[in-house]
DNA sequence: AAGTGGTCTAGACCACCGA
DNA sequence: CGGTGGTCTAGACCACTTT
């Protein structure tokens, strides 16, 4: 059996303060949330039933409960009725519907397919040492690449990675679905992103990458992406045309 | 004591069968939801103590609980250690966290300051009644209003609400905080919105209203708003200058 | 001190899944 | 059928606010 990592005589567990009261299921969450951030469970893997963590822990399957719900919430599990708990997985499918907000004016939401532009390793600028929380000096590894929604190229995106997690990817052939690489290949799991909207006149150069004309109005969606430990780990640019397309926002 | 609502034999309560099954604290939560859209329980006001409901529904505390949970988690209610539980208010400050996303350039958010420039009483035109579920020939009250951040004049509004609700508003002077208005004279509490945007050249005479150049890009924002009873209750599309400010969107 | 919501426990039973 | 998560209960104690 396991050490019991949190077998504490009773009255200590809550350390017995008022200041930095922290209750028992918030322990066993950050606990476990150890175990995803360490890669000690794998993404789309089952995890110990309720009964265990909690024979495991020494605290009660209520305490455990209440551990998971939590997790689940953050989406960072998922839990299902009669099969077990799961970590959850960042499939196409997920990043569809959680990260990319694109749809259609008829609201669909579809696909995008990419076209790279180019990748490489950089010293990073300014901004990217600003949004990715960078020293001076450090590299980061630049993407670009055009999508395409229903056949049509709206998107052109500028994508910044330290290069200290992800300088290996500089020099091969990236997925579309980046966010399922960077977990699979890197073990960095993206769970929170900010993004700053604007409407802004195309520059020249970026209206001919579209191909349309100089000035056209355009979307810019301006994300930073941030992983399990709060790290920020991606920075990205998103110039988006929509005439035919439109950013979806439900507020509650 | 009033009649207890839920005070069914044991076997009963989930109905037994499985089609259909509601678990009993989602029936607490909807007969209490019930409370609020009826405004017997008014915004800002307390409510009854888990104990009180808990006996008063014929249920236990830790049932009552779930519910009360879920709701606050809805923000619906507002629950504070050591004081009670509360209804939800819509206070400018409420809004402007959750509701208004703009903010300046630095991240600062800031109240918007509106300036009328119509409101009257209208025979809903093909968009209105699509939006906002109505028939044939209902009427809409149509606002426009400007409104400014940080002293510059930024967003133009174009408002439709369905007249069989809201008519008594074409006649009067508006706040600035039109959700709360809604809540405190029609009882209509905006619970959910729904948001399109877009990147757009300005029009001429929208342009003209902003001060700006024909053509100016701007951020439209074209929202639909519904209240406890899932009604579509508002439409509103903003047109938005994003030169020194963004709309910021966080997910998770 | 009294009353509120928040945590933790223990146990019973239900709904669901897979073998 | 056994095992999983989901619901419901009852009771004890804790943290917080108000009186």
């Amino acid at each position: 059996m396991p050490t019991a990592a949190l077998k504490v005589p009773d009255r200590d567990r809550g350390r017995g303060r008022s200041v930095g009261y922290r209750p028992l299921y918030r322990q066993v969450r950050d606990l476990l949330v150890r175990r995803l951030a360490d890669g000690q469970w794998q993404p789309g893997k089952s995890i110990p039933s309720e009964q265990q963590l909690a024979h495991e822990l020494g605290v009660s399957q209520g305490t455990v409960r209440k551990a998971l719900d939590t997790m689940a919430a953050e989406r960072l599990l998922v839990r299902q009725q009669g099969r077990g708990t799961f970590v959850a997985e960042l499939t196409e499918q997920h990043i569809l519907f959680h990260f990319f907000k694109l749809r259609t004016d008829d609201d669909a939401q579809l696909f995008p397919a990419s076209q790279m532009i180019g990748v490489g390793l950089w010293r990073a600028d300014d901004a990217e040492r600003e949004r990715l929380a960078l020293g001076d000096g450090d590299e980061v590894v630049r993407i670009r690449r055009l999508r395409s929604l229903a056949g049509e190229t709206v998107i052109l995106e500028d994508i910044a990675l330290p290069g200290a997690i992800f300088a290996a990817l500089a020099g091969c052939d990236l997925p579309n679905n980046l966010y399922g690489c960077y977990a699979s290949r890197f073990g960095v799991t993206v769970v929170q992103v900010s993004e700053r909207l604007k409407a802004v006149a195309l520059d020249g150069a970026r209206a001919a990458l579209l191909k349309v004309a100089d000035a056209t109005p355009a979307l810019t969606i301006d994300r930073v992406a941030w992983d399990l430990d709060a790290r920020p780990v991606e920075w990205r640019v998103s110039y988006c045309l929509t005439e035919r397309f439109h950013y979806r926002s439900d507020v509650r």
